[in-house]
DNA sequence: CTTAGGATCGCCT
DNA sequence: GGCGATCCTAAGC
């Protein structure tokens, strides 16, 4: 069974899916906008949450794809993933930056400032101004309260080394939208 | 502009 | 008991 989302088969390596999901948006309860910022996660890579097997809190990421796996970073910051490849495999792609396009008002009541690159360029803060938590681990990114769609027009992409993490650096699996303003941190 | 430190929860060693 | 797929603030250059 395939599980193709916005025309996106998120039973494909986790590199692809991430790549592909630049220029995508990404609503929750109507409240969101183009992805610009992507990481991708595999099993067999010691930056991944999944790479010492399953446990209670990555259960969502070894769930079927296509749908949400979300953590508390820090003990304080929501972070949003696509789990990606087959049920049982572990893959999955951090949604790192947005562009925001729809709720705008509320993300900004949500975060507190006014800036528009302020307010989701970052995992920590897009979950904030997408009001996603714990809640949403699991469900299903092709139902309410998510609603994903195709880009519109054609994407030029950048990509890097991921941030943040301290194993792996040398992969380059993240991802954006080339020139975007709305990215956490600028690619070279 | 760059860097250092604190906040604060749950998982893993 | 340590340490994070983070973010914000304050201080230093």
């Amino acid at each position: 069974m395939k599980s193709v989302i916005a025309g996106i088969d998120f039973s494909a390596p986790s590199q692809e899916v991430a790549a592909q999901l630049i220029g995508v948006t990404v609503l929750v309860d109507g409240v969101g906008g183009r992805i610009v910022e992507t990481e991708a996660y595999d099993r067999d890579e010691p930056a991944s949450h999944s790479f010492t097997g399953p446990s209670a809190r990555n259960m969502a990421m070894f769930g079927p794809p296509g749908h949400a796996y979300v953590y508390l970073s820090h003990g304080i910051h929501w972070c949003l993933n696509f789990v990606c490849r087959e049920a049982g495999h572990g893959a999955g792609v951090l949604i790192r930056a947005i562009e925001p396009v729809a709720g705008v008002d509320a993300m900004r009541a949500r975060r507190g400032v006014d800036e528009a690159r302020m307010l989701c360029s970052g995992p920590g803060k897009l979950c904030q101004a997408l009001a996603v938590t714990r809640a949403h681990n699991g469900l299903s990114l092709a139902a309410q309260p998510f609603e994903l769609s195709p880009p519109t027009g054609p994407v030029l992409l950048a990509s890097g080394p991921r941030i943040g993490i301290s194993k792996a650096v040398d992969l380059p699996w993240r991802f954006g939208l080339a020139g975007s303003r709305f990215v956490s941190r600028p690619f070279r």
